[in-house]
DNA sequence: CTGCTGACTGGTA
DNA sequence: GTACCAGCCAGCA
Protein backbone atom coordinates (compact mmCIF):
# COMPACT_ATOMS: atom_id res chain seq x y z
CA UNK A 1 0.00 0.00 0.00
CA UNK A 2 1.74 2.96 0.67
CA UNK A 3 2.44 3.42 -2.87
CA UNK A 4 0.03 6.67 -2.88
CA UNK A 5 2.48 9.45 -2.23
CA UNK A 6 -1.05 11.45 -0.59
CA UNK A 7 -1.73 8.62 1.58
CA UNK A 8 2.07 8.89 2.97
CA UNK A 9 1.21 12.40 3.90
CA UNK A 10 -2.68 12.35 5.14
CA UNK A 11 -1.07 9.67 7.89
CA UNK A 12 1.74 12.74 8.64
CA UNK A 13 -0.38 15.29 8.79
CA UNK A 14 -2.87 13.03 11.10
CA UNK A 15 0.11 12.66 13.31
CA UNK A 16 0.69 16.39 14.26
CA UNK A 17 -0.28 16.74 18.16
CA UNK A 18 -2.67 19.63 18.72
CA UNK A 19 -1.39 22.73 19.19
CA UNK A 20 1.22 22.20 17.21
CA UNK A 21 1.94 23.21 13.35
CA UNK A 22 3.89 21.92 10.51
CA UNK A 23 4.82 23.03 6.85
CA UNK A 24 3.96 21.83 4.00
CA UNK A 25 7.93 21.29 3.85
CA UNK A 26 7.96 19.72 6.69
CA UNK A 27 5.37 17.01 6.49
CA UNK A 28 6.92 16.24 3.04
CA UNK A 29 9.67 15.54 4.64
CA UNK A 30 8.54 13.53 7.07
CA UNK A 31 6.64 11.57 4.57
CA UNK A 32 9.62 10.85 2.70
CA UNK A 33 9.40 13.80 0.28
CA UNK A 34 11.50 16.73 1.22
CA UNK A 35 11.15 18.16 -1.91
CA UNK A 36 7.62 17.57 -2.44
CA UNK A 37 6.28 20.57 -0.70
CA UNK A 38 3.84 21.73 -3.49
CA UNK A 39 2.71 18.02 -3.88
CA UNK A 40 1.49 18.01 -0.41
CA UNK A 41 -0.19 21.09 -0.64
CA UNK A 42 -1.89 19.33 -3.51
CA UNK A 43 -2.80 16.60 -1.31
CA UNK A 44 -3.99 19.05 1.14
CA UNK A 45 -6.08 20.53 -1.45
CA UNK A 46 -8.33 17.18 -2.29
CA UNK A 47 -8.09 16.53 1.22
CA UNK A 48 -11.74 15.76 2.89
CA UNK A 49 -11.35 13.59 5.38
CA UNK A 50 -12.08 14.66 8.73
CA UNK A 51 -9.39 12.81 10.71
CA UNK A 52 -6.82 15.20 8.98
CA UNK A 53 -6.64 18.58 10.53
CA UNK A 54 -5.19 19.77 7.32
CA UNK A 55 -5.62 23.04 9.15
CA UNK A 56 -2.58 22.22 11.22
CA UNK A 57 -0.76 22.55 7.60
CA UNK A 58 1.04 25.78 7.10
CA UNK A 59 3.15 27.62 4.57
CA UNK A 60 6.60 28.25 5.29
CA UNK A 61 7.79 31.34 8.20
CA UNK A 62 4.97 30.80 9.61
CA UNK A 63 2.47 32.11 7.07
CA UNK A 64 -1.29 30.61 6.90
CA UNK A 65 -0.71 30.14 3.21
CA UNK A 66 -3.59 28.01 1.84
CA UNK A 67 -6.05 30.06 -0.08
CA UNK A 68 -9.19 31.98 -0.15
CA UNK A 69 -10.95 31.69 2.87
CA UNK A 70 -8.75 28.77 4.43
CA UNK A 71 -6.28 31.87 6.25
CA UNK A 72 -9.34 33.30 8.45
CA UNK A 73 -10.47 29.66 8.98
CA UNK A 74 -6.90 28.19 10.37
CA UNK A 75 -6.68 31.05 12.29
CA UNK A 76 -10.17 30.38 14.05
CA UNK A 77 -9.36 26.38 14.58
CA UNK A 78 -5.62 27.08 15.44
CA UNK A 79 -6.68 29.64 18.29
CA UNK A 80 -9.01 26.95 19.57
CA UNK A 81 -6.29 24.41 19.89
CA UNK A 82 -3.97 26.71 21.94
CA UNK A 83 -2.01 28.61 19.04
CA UNK A 84 -2.00 32.35 18.47
CA UNK A 85 -2.44 33.94 15.51
CA UNK A 86 -0.99 37.40 14.44
CA UNK A 87 -2.26 38.27 11.44
CA UNK A 88 -1.69 36.13 8.81
CA UNK A 89 1.26 34.27 11.21
CA UNK A 90 1.39 32.21 13.41
CA UNK A 91 3.15 33.36 16.89
CA UNK A 92 6.00 31.83 18.41
CA UNK A 93 5.64 29.51 15.29
CA UNK A 94 9.25 27.84 15.61
CA UNK A 95 8.21 26.80 19.23
CA UNK A 96 5.01 25.17 18.48
CA UNK A 97 6.29 23.60 14.84
CA UNK A 98 6.30 20.20 14.62
CA UNK A 99 8.31 17.33 14.60
CA UNK A 100 11.17 19.51 14.64
CA UNK A 101 10.32 22.68 17.76
CA UNK A 102 13.14 25.36 16.70
CA UNK A 103 13.37 27.70 19.17
CA UNK A 104 17.40 28.31 18.19
CA UNK A 105 18.05 32.15 17.04
CA UNK A 106 19.35 30.78 13.69
C1' DC B 1 4.84 10.14 -23.58
C1' DT B 2 4.39 15.58 -23.40
C1' DG B 3 2.81 19.75 -21.30
C1' DC B 4 0.41 22.61 -17.81
C1' DT B 5 -1.17 23.43 -13.26
C1' DG B 6 -0.89 24.17 -8.21
C1' DA B 7 -3.28 24.99 -0.46
C1' DC B 8 5.14 25.50 -1.86
C1' DT B 9 10.15 27.38 -0.93
C1' DG B 10 14.19 30.14 -1.25
C1' DG B 11 16.72 33.70 -3.35
C1' DT B 12 17.32 38.12 -5.62
C1' DA B 13 15.75 43.04 -6.81
C1' DG C 1 8.49 45.51 3.95
C1' DT C 2 6.72 43.72 -1.05
C1' DA C 3 7.38 41.75 -5.93
C1' DC C 4 9.28 38.63 -9.31
C1' DC C 5 12.00 34.39 -10.86
C1' DA C 6 13.54 29.72 -10.91
C1' DG C 7 13.38 24.99 -8.93
C1' DC C 8 11.03 21.19 -6.96
C1' DC C 9 7.24 17.22 -7.13
C1' DA C 10 2.74 14.81 -7.95
C1' DG C 11 -1.70 14.79 -10.53
C1' DC C 12 -4.33 15.32 -14.67
C1' DA C 13 -5.65 16.35 -19.85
Amino acid sequence: MASSFRARVLAVVRRIPSGRVATYGDVAEAAGFPRAARAVGTVMRDCGDPGVPCHRVIAAGGALGGFGQWPQLKRERLRAEGVTVHGQRVKDFRTIRWPRSHRSTV
